[in-house]
DNA sequence: CTTTATTGATTGAACGTTCAATAAAAAAAT
DNA sequence: ATTTTTTTATTGAACGTTCAATCAATAAAG
């Protein structure tokens, strides 16, 4: 079977598999056999193409943090509107993306939430990524109210997002997504309205 | 040295060394060799208590929710005034207490919340506190709303709890306590404004 | 002398990693 | 076009480590 460029094809399977083992029987059990036996491959091929477990547990944050990214990016690059409001809607909108929301990845990324406090590889990847939402944030609202708010806002909107985050992965029926926007949208635009600028209510009823 | 009685001093102790131990090393390096080292005893005697790690580890998060419960119902307890904003807020209070925000108590209850979500056992108790978190609030939330707001007004309000608690507890410089009670007392005014009861802004710069 | 409390060496299972062996594919040589 | 050689991909058994649990031994207290 062995052919040759099989390395990134390898590589995807085996993060898909991580994120299928770890929402099947949680990080703590998901071990290298239970992993490789997702992906159909041996147990040996993990440490050839990752150095070791930890390098794929490594590479498997990476892709759901890019994968938010992107859904984050996506949203906002085909905004019409250039207003706050429209930018902030669409960083919650790809906060709460259905590949995101749905299924491993959620779990996944709870997992790693954990896990991150005592790992100082993942802690960066998570910080990196928190600040970026947070700056992000803080930037849109700067443009309709003062730094200060500005900060209390984008904080309070972050929290409110990984709040909501965290109780769908933990929810036994998992996360309602049209919900949670409705939630985010909803409280969003009380800190916009809160400082009467781009008052109307038009999104609140998006979903 | 063996007295007798010994028993609730060793279960409190080794509760306690626990919290210590996953706020070290996290969870999953949270041996019983090193809990038992930071409770002074040996590894032999968790079994003997507990009946082996899991039941140590089901009784230490049962004691944070309970002592979770109990600085929420202190606060609800002393309350002069009997409005909803003043039980929500006591609510709120009750869920930033020092003791729970502060050093282990955090880590360990992050490590719990995403191990919960394979472990039935820890699922439960995980479930049954958050019910009675959201039962609360919407019964307070409904004395001044329609039943379907105060659902909305509780669900956005626990999760920004949940969501200031995670990004707490994994912040480098750990929880601002001030600064996340200020911003779910914001929030719960604007929740409480919307509606037109209660509307007095005074509760809002108590911290 | 019985009960309660505690230890620490031992046991057996589970895990991640390593590595020699294998086999297919590609490249080079005939 | 066929054979030989090299490279790439993969396996799975073996190894060493780590861990939770067990239990016989020990010792203070009643």
């Amino acid at each position: 079977m062995p052919k040759v460029g099989m390395e990134p094809i390898r590589r995807q399977q085996l993060i898909k598999a991580t994120m299928a083992a770890i929402d099947e029987v949680g990080l703590a059990e998901a071990t290298v056999m239970r992993i490789a036996r997702h992906a159909g491959v041996s147990a040996g091929i993990i440490s050839h193409y990752f150095g070791g477990k930890d390098g794929l547990l490594e590479a498997t944050m990476r892709q759901i943090l890019t994968d938010l990214s992107d859904a984050v990016a996506a949203r906002r690059h085909a905004l019409e509107d250039d207003s706050p409001r429209a930018h902030i809607g669409a960083i919650i909108e790809g906060n709460f993306d259905r590949t995101q929301v749905t299924g491993p990845a959620a779990k996944t990324w709870l997992a790693f939430w954990a896990s991150s406090m005592h790992k100082p590889v993942l802690q960066r990847l998570q910080y990196v990524n928190d600040r970026r939402l947070y700056a992000n944030l803080c930037h849109q609202f700067q443009r309709v109210m003062p730094r200060a708010e500005a900060r209390n806002a984008a904080r309070g909107l972050a929290a409110m997002i990984d709040g909501l985050w965290l109780r769908g992965a933990l929810a036994p029926e998992g996360l309602d997504a049209a919900e949670a926007r409705h939630l985010a949208h909803t409280y969003l635009d009380q800190l916009l309205k809160h400082y009467g600028c781009y008052q109307d209510a038009s999104s609140a009823d998006v979903y």
